[in-house]
DNA sequence: TATTTTTCTTACAACAACTGTAAGTGGCAT
DNA sequence: ATGCCACTTACAGTTGTTGTAAGAAAAATA
């Protein structure tokens, strides 16, 4: 069942498109805790967020903005104000629709039916920056040309895309691509980050896999 | 630079767009002909089509749906009516957009933008029925699941795909994955096809390429 | 029913791509 | 200046994909 996470804090409103979601056949469930919605988000990962832009303390917004950096799940953004400036703020933040309440049961769940359609069609992607990953295919495309990836390269740029913008350790690598924390051969991860970057570069995207001495490594970039 | 279709009846409103979208950097035109739009939209096969449902003759509800069952460009739907069935029906039959009349430039661009966007992050596919095919990957997407082919078999898929629903002959296969009509050995085709099938049955898609004795091949499918 | 044509299936070997090993170079830090 | 860490290239084993071959099954024709 397809989960579905409402960030709304208006008790009546946040109950009544729970009750609305429920009732069509989704798992849905409220986020209450503003101050920790993001951190919820990214750890529930539903298949799709309901997003009122009106939250207290920090603007939706800017939480919107934050998730789409990374996260894989379509947003949909409710607001009570319908100016075209809202719209299209919401869009340019690279939320997946836009409704204003009071809003029709029927719209709503006619919005989140097309949404969800358009990511099952187009298979699940990982998404960092302006990149974006065939998690099965490793095909990455970004800025209009595509690059494939073999498995063990694209193993290791799902890891770095999926943890951006952190830094992830190469213990970690370890365990994510060849399943175990000891690395018999250190060397084996240098080989394959080479081959990556060389990759990249043809994508235009040199410098994007970075080392940090004695840690691990990061995506890096500037550009959304 | 992205080529847009405007299919609006109203000499006043087309050109409006068609100059909203030229001044944007589009490549914008407009098609007149309504009889023959489904056909015209098909042979240019622009990045996206602005869909006017009030047309003369067929109705545009009729177009989009049609257009929708094999096209693999966005389609934004604008009508004059702002009635909440006539958004969920321009949804349901897989309209990317909904926009009402008079719409403003701002509006109608950040849409347009938005869901180029979507497509261009996606990548390419190839739409046929409920199937959706990646030329680059041949990963094949179908109900939720998905499945990776060999490159030979997506070739022979991708062009049943193209050609749904019609007939394929031999010889078109043979120019298309092989470079030739004159097939060295009919064999190779057939084994190919062969394992195409029982790939795609393991999706439960059993049945679906279909011989025509003496013709060719087809693809037969009966939901969407 | 017998015969011919067309289509389908399985097994096999050549080929291409990917993977890890090995060995040596380059760069950063103390 | 030295030692450690990171990088690169070449090579060989492995895996998956491709076309060939040969025979079975199905459909049309007599």
């Amino acid at each position: 069942m397809i989960r579905i996470a409402v960030v709304e804090d208006d008790v009546y409103l946040r109950e009544e498109l729970i009750h609305t979601f429920r009732k069509a056949g989704y798992d849905a469930f409220g986020i209450t805790c503003f101050q920790r919605a993001e951190q919820e988000l990214m750890e529930e990962k539903p298949g799709l967020a309901v997003l009122d832009v009106n939250l207290p303390g920090k603007s939706g917004y800017e939480l919107c903005k934050s998730i789409k950096k990374r996260c894989a799940f379509p947003i949909l953004i409710l607001t009570a104000r319908d100016t075209l400036s809202d719209e299209l703020m919401a869009l340019g933040l690279g939320a997946d629709d836009f409704l204003t309440k009071p809003c029709h049961p029927d719209r709503l769940l006619a919005r989140t039916e097309r949404v969800l359609a358009a990511y099952a069609r187009m298979g699940r992607r990982i998404l960092a920056g302006a990149l974006s990953l065939d998690p099965d295919t490793y095909k990455l495309v970004y800025g209009g040309s595509f690059l494939l990836l073999a498995e063990t390269e694209g193993k290791i740029l799902k890891v770095l895309m999926e943890q951006y913008p952190r830094i992830v350790e190469k213990g970690e690598l370890f365990a994510a691509v060849w399943g175990t924390e000891k690395f018999v051969d250190e060397n084996i991860l240098q080989v394959n980050v080479s081959r990556l970057r060389k990759n990249l570069a043809v994508l235009g995207l040199a410098g994007v896999v970075r080392n940090i001495r004695g840690q691990g490594y990061v995506l890096e970039m500037e550009e959304l």
